[in-house]
Order: C-alpha cells, then sequence, then structure tokens
DNA sequence: ATACCATGAACAG
DNA sequence: TGTTCCTGGTATC
C-alpha cells in the first residue's frame, strides 16, 4: 500500500499507482519514492495559494527556519532570510507574502508553472536542480520551484502590492462592491474582467468560466450590461467556489447532487461543468471554446446568454 | 530527443 | 496584441 499525507494533513491509503489519479494525481507524491509528499497543483488558483499560506504558517511559523536556494537564483535572498523566525504568512489573491522580523516580507508568486513540493516523512531528499527556495526545519521541508516572483521585500512593498489588487473574494475584508462596481462601469467582457487581478484577485482561468457559467452569463457580455442581480451573484458565487477549493483542495464547481455524484468521488473530467470540456455538463450543447484575454475561455451558449 | 501544452502575468509598442 | 519568463507532464517521433 501507498500511503501519502496531504496538505491538510489527511493520510490517504491507496492500494497502487493506479489509485492515485482517481484521488488527485497533482497531490499526491512519492508513491514511488515510498516518501509522504505532497504537491501544489501545477496553475494554481487563489485557493491553491492560501492554503499554500496556512500550510507555511503550520509548519514554519514562529520558527527557526533554514532557508536555502538550491538552484542559486535566490541565493542572496535566501541567505539573507536563513536561521531566522518566521513571524507570519499570508496570502492575498494569487500572491504569498512571508513575514520575518525587521520588516523583510519574502513575496512568492507561483504564476503559471511554480509548485510546492513538501517533503514530510523526516528526511527530506536532496532537493532538485530547479529549486527556487527550500524551507526546512527539523524533518519538514517545502520546495518551492519555478515561482514567477520570489524575492525579498519590505513591508511598504507588500503594501503597494495590495494597493494593485482588486478585493480576494477569500480574505474577511474583502468588499464585493467594490469588484461589482468596477464590473458595472466597464465596457471590457466580463471574461477578461474577471481575469484582470487589479479588479478582482484570485480567480483563474478555470474559475473564470465557472463562475460565468454558474451565473449563466456569457463571458463577451460587457461589465455594463450586467444587471445588479448578476453581479451580486457572480461575486457572491466567487467567494463559494474558492472557499470549496480552499476546504477540498481542488476545483469541483458542480454539484454533485445535480450529476448523481452525492456519494462517489468526483473525478477531474468531471468536476467542471465547461472548462476543458467538450460538452456541457448540465444540458450536453457542445461547449465553444476560443481565445478571452490571450486565454482560452469555454462557454456552454445554451445555458449562458 | 523533441514538441507541445497548461488553472499566470509583466512588459513593449 | 504579441513576446517573454518560469517548469514539467504527456504525447509524438
Amino acid at each position: 500500500p501507498i500511503t501519502t499525507l496531504c496538505q491538510d494533513s489527511r493520510l490517504v491509503v491507496m492500494k497502487d499507482r493506479s489509485e492515485v489519479s482517481e484521488i488527485s494525481q497533482s497531490y499526491l507524491l512519492g508513491w514511488a519514492s515510498g516518501r509522504s509528499v505532497v504537491e501544489t497543483p501545477p496553475m494554481p488558483e487563489g485557493h491553491t495559494i492560501h492554503r499554500l499560506a496556512k500550510a507555511l504558517q503550520n509548519s514554519f511559523g514562529a520558527k527557526a527556519v533554514a532557508v536555502s536556494s538550491p538552484q542559486g537564483r535566490f541565493s542572496e535572498g535566501a541567505a539573507r532570510l536563513d536561521g531566522r523566525v518566521l513571524k507570519r504568512v499570508e496570502a492575498y489573491g494569487k500572491h504569498v507574502f512571508a513575514h520575518w522580523p525587521d520588516g523583510d516580507v519574502l513575496h512568492v508568486h507561483l504564476g503559471l508553472f511554480g509548485k510546492v513540493r513538501w517533503h514530510r516523512d523526516g528526511s527530506p531528499p536532496l532537493p532538485g536542480p530547479n529549486v527556487r527556495v527550500r524551507f526546512a526545519v527539523d524533518g519538514t521541508a517545502a520546495d518551492i520551484s519555478g515561482p514567477t516572483v520570489c524575492a525579498v521585500d519590505t513591508e511598504a512593498g507588500r503594501d503597494a502590492i495590495l494597493a494593485r489588487l482588486g478585493p480576494d473574494p477569500l480574505r474577511a475584508d474583502a468588499v464585493g462592491a467594490v469588484a461589482q462596481h468596477r464590473w458595472q462601469s466597464s465596457r471590457a467582457p466580463i471574461g477578461r474582467l474577471l481575469l484582470d487581478q487589479s479588479v478582482v484577485c484570485g480567480i483563474g482561468n478555470v474559475y473564470r468560466a465557472e463562475v460565468l457559467f454558474l451565473a449563466g452569463v456569457h463571458p463577451e457580455r460587457t461589465g455594463q450590461t450586467l444587471s445588479d442581480r448578476e453581479v451580486t451573484f457572480l461575486w457572491e458565487e466567487s467567494v463559494r467556489q474558492l472557499r470549496l477549493g480552499v476546504r477540498s483542495g481542488r476545483i469541483v464547481t458542480v454539484d454533485p447532487v445535480e450529476v448523481g455524484k452525492a456519494r462517489s468521488r468526483i473525478t477531474r473530467e468531471e468536476s467542471t461543468y465547461v472548462y476543458g470540456r467538450d460538452t456541457c455538463r448540465r444540458c450536453g450543447s457542445v461547449v465553444r471554446r476560443w481565445d478571452l484575454g490571450a486565454r482560452h475561455i469555454f462557454a456552454c451558449e445554451t445555458c449562458q446568454t
């Protein structure tokens, strides 16, 4: 049997490798090596980043952390932070900020390729050649590779980044009305506005397609044409979906009852109504796929008007 | 060995 | 709008 520790500390036991993909390909690693390894999904959206911040806080907060940069591209920053006590880790949208004494703030953005591998079995393996930064305390290590941003900043720098971000649906202090007002003031298509992190932050390409589907709104609709009811729904559904994502560690936007999976595992293919699909999970119509905002967008033109 | 693709975003013009 | 940067899994030769 293969035993793997999840990021949320659940222990999963699998019979063999074939069960790995059913449970979560990107979350469960280590079956080959016998190690307990957890990995963030590739191409993270806001929910993954909030989970990451919590995991870093839990494992390394209030501890003296060994910080290194095996890859070498963050050697200076690592040397600056190495051995110091990590105060607090927070997430805002898709950004992670790790706060250290004396106003140092490690800013990490995983971007499209960034990934975190956890080693919790007490003997972390040697880091791979692309590990930008490793956090290690006792037997636990977190390896960050491929981030688009990994830099030591200041508290003021962190504040400046927050200032150019829209409200984050996952933050308790988020003001949804700010995003709703921006949407209704814009002539840009709502499908573009949902990816614009200065309007609302944390939503990525999957949640964009799915939240628009759930609202019954076509991605090409101009922000200005959206009713109060529609923008309210879009915000509240973003909050709901992202929270579900934080809880489960994966994006599952379908209603399990609607798709007849109330009691069984929902596979990746079944987890969305339109994203990445050929046909609509609700009505069976052909899903249209095109480019919007330099990304693929998916929509059911029967369900979304 | 190589190509291609992806849940991101800054930047040039 | 197009280009660039970051990585690695899968498909194709």
